[in-house]
DNA sequence: GTTGAGCGTT
């Protein structure tokens, strides 16, 4: 199949944008989303049924419905509340800008991929804006990427907009809040929904990875995403499917679980752990970096806390970031302690779902080239994702 | 009828 262009627009009635197809007929959504920035998929309406359909997407990968593309016009999908989100920002912004006091900062991009380069993460984030500054930290002897780098933009609403939703950076994501599940319990199903049914209704929302639906029936299912900003924008809906209204909530972790590797580091208890706690984890706190990762220090209460949550179920899975105290930094020996390490990373995909982390977040005001202070984590250093056991 | 599995244990 030849290259063709697919009309894309923002919503059903808007001027469309042609998108090239690959050689293959399909379409990248990483050419939507440069088009249209955090697009999560396409949808288009259906001209039998005159319901909107979701285009199948398969690793970032949207392929044509049965017919082709034709000359539809495909509409683009956003994790739910990424939506809202930018309506709040738009207005917010504009009184913060009043204010004056909204300047950029750098921020940090953990868990890159070690073959991502400087380019890559400028060709990535121009998507949103001006980037007027990119490094990748490398080791100074061996030039080896150490998987993070910072970003600055030359607009605040692109960095409002960057640090408001989760990024694919060469194949890996980026999540602002590792403490969501990308799995949604599904009540109220009805005995006739089948997987598929299942598959193809919430294809609309986002790349589904799993459909799970318990044996003999029970009335609900599971559901997963590739993108949990995507799962969790429908908890709590009401959704119709077959004509039945199912009800989409959280869904729980399984009893039993272990969530993580026994192989990671996480369980001497130290090393300095920074938790994201709330979708606004990354955004909090403009002016004070340190102060927003400051409470996470190497408290042994705070760590008991923290372990009794983790086994428990949903406390704090992954790692979004870790600082180094500054006030101790570089005195610890390196080979010997584990404690003050870089943080360890999670893989917090099922087993069939190979998601690495990674994290986005504000760096340092201070990020010199120099400094074993200040930040310098190494999220997502298990490249390859292990069984998490946290089998979501 | 609104919270899933199996393997096999610190």
């Amino acid at each position: 199949m030849a290259e063709v262009y697919i009309r894309v627009a923002e919503e059903e009635n808007e001027e469309p944008m042609e998108i090239p197809s690959e050689d293959d007929g399909t379409v990248l959504l990483s050419t939507v989303a440069a088009q249209f920035p955090g697009a999560c998929g396409l949808r288009f309406r259906s001209p039998v049924s005159q319901c909107m359909r979701g285009v199948r997407l398969v690793e970032g990968v949207l392929h044509a419905p049965e017919n082709g593309w034709g000359n539809v016009v495909y509409v683009v999908n956003y994790p739910k509340d990424n939506k809202r989100k930018m309506e709040e920002i738009d207005a917010s912004s504009a009184v913060k800008m009043k204010r004056g006091d909204m300047k950029t900062s750098d921020l940090i991009v953990l868990g890159l991929p070690w073959k991502t380069t400087e380019q890559d993460l400028k060709d990535y984030f121009s998507t949103f804006g001006e980037v007027i500054m990119v490094q990748v930290k490398r080791d100074a002897k061996t030039g080896n990427s150490k998987g993070f780098g910072f970003v600055r933009f030359t607009e605040y609403e692109s960095q409002e907009k960057v640090i408001s939703q989760r990024h694919m950076i060469d194949g890996r994501w980026v999540p602002d809040e590792p403490l969501r599940s990308r799995k949604v319990f599904v009540g109220r199903c009805t005995e006739d929904m089948t997987t598929d049914d299942l598959r193809q209704f919430f294809m609309q929302y986002g790349e589904v990875t799993d459909v799970f639906i318990p044996k003999p029936f029970r009335a609900f299912a599971f559901v997963t995403f590739a993108d949990d900003q995507v799962a969790q924008s429908l908890c709590g809906e009401d959704l119709i499917i077959k004509g039945v209204s199912v009800h989409i909530s959280n869904a729980e972790p399984k009893h039993g679980n272990r969530q993580f590797d026994r192989t990671t580091r996480f369980g001497n208890g130290f090393g300095a752990q920074a938790f994201g706690s709330s979708r606004s984890g990354l955004g909090s706190s403009t002016n004070s970096s340190l102060a927003n990762f400051g409470s996470f220090s190497l408290n042994p209460a705070m760590m008991a806390a923290a372990q009794a949550a983790l086994q428990s179920s949903w406390g704090m899975m992954g790692m979004l970031a870790s600082q180094q105290q500054t006030s101790t930094s570089g005195s610890t020996s390196s080979g010997t302690s584990s404690s003050r390490d870089q943080s360890q990373s999670f893989s917090t995909g099922n087993s069939n779902y190979g998601t690495s982390s990674a994290s986005l977040g504000w760096g340092t005001g201070s990020n010199s080239t120099t400094s074993g202070s200040g930040f310098s984590s190494g999220f997502g250093s298990s490249m390859e994702s292990k069984s998490s056991g946290w089998g979501m």
